[in-house]
DNA sequence: CCTATTTCAGATGGACTGAGATAC
DNA sequence: CGTATCTCAGTCAATCTGAAATAG
């Protein structure tokens, strides 16, 4: 019952996967507080800050883009649509799929929460110099890019 | 509808807490598919392995420092003691604790899980060299010091 | 009296599966 | 025809809250 007994057996702190689940466990609290009062959750920020890069897009093109489920997105774009931050409609090239689109309310919250969010990822990683933030990004998009759907396999 | 459409746009890309958890995605898919033969999941090697390397613990002591919830600490325990992995007996010296034990079995079991758990590992961290993992390891680390439970605040 | 431990009952957010309806 | 999109219903593992019972 020691004060700094808390700390993880040398196993688990030597094993990259759970080092990353732990640190992934520090970033979702922070960013997830950040957003808490806006009342917008973490794919909500994902899928505003898609719609403002890609410009108008189907829900299955969101859904690639973002990895959020085909079947999650549904409800995420209800929530936004319906904070007025997104507008859906019938793609006319295409009766199939619904264009969504962010709308200037939209863009405006998107501003907000990029500034909430990047304060989050520097409070996240404060223990970090500059140039040690860009080489873990470096790092991470690696591995993700590796382990893409259609990637080098 | 491009092939290489499911490309995440640049505003996610660049985010640190975004490819972390987008790397977080890839590593427990690797890992709980490398444990799904075992019928064990992820908590289970982190208990395991912090019982072999902590000897005798309490619940509450494996608690913290694997960061598995109090609560999760039960259903876990009863599912490794049900396969003989280890035994819960009333601690002596404090009638509120249990003492969980690893035992030979459930060491064997650790051994295999060890190898399947490495494995796992240098599938994800295949586009690295020995170096970067190394480095991404030490980094992750400070950062999930700093933001421990009894740190540096 | 206050705190610590085990346990239960339940909520929550996130990732995912399967299938139906519709349209290409 | 097979395939793609949107939608709904529901599963699942993981994280976490609250409280009761017991003991230091």
């Amino acid at each position: 019952m020691d004060i700094a007994d808390n700390r993880a057996p040398a196993r688990l702190r030597a094993l990259p996967s759970w080092l990353l689940n732990q640190a992934g466990l520090a970033v979702n609290r922070l960013v997830t507080d950040a957003l808490a009062a806006s009342g917008l959750r973490r794919h909500h920020y994902s899928l505003l800050a898609a719609l403002d890069d890609l410009g108008p897009s189907s829900q299955a093109e969101l859904s690639r883009c973002t990895t959020i489920d085909r079947s999650d997105m549904v409800a995420s774009i209800n929530e936004l649509a319906g904070r007025g931050f997104v507008e859906r409609s019938p793609d006319p090239d295409d009766a199939r799929r619904n264009v969504v689109t962010i709308t200037a309310s939209g863009r405006r919250e998107l501003t907000k929460l990029d500034r909430l969010i990047a304060h989050a990822q520097s409070e996240w990683l404060a223990p970090l110099a500059k140039k040690e933030r860009a080489a873990l990004v470096g790092v991470l998009e690696r591995i993700v890019d590796h382990h893409a759907p259609n990637a080098t396999d």
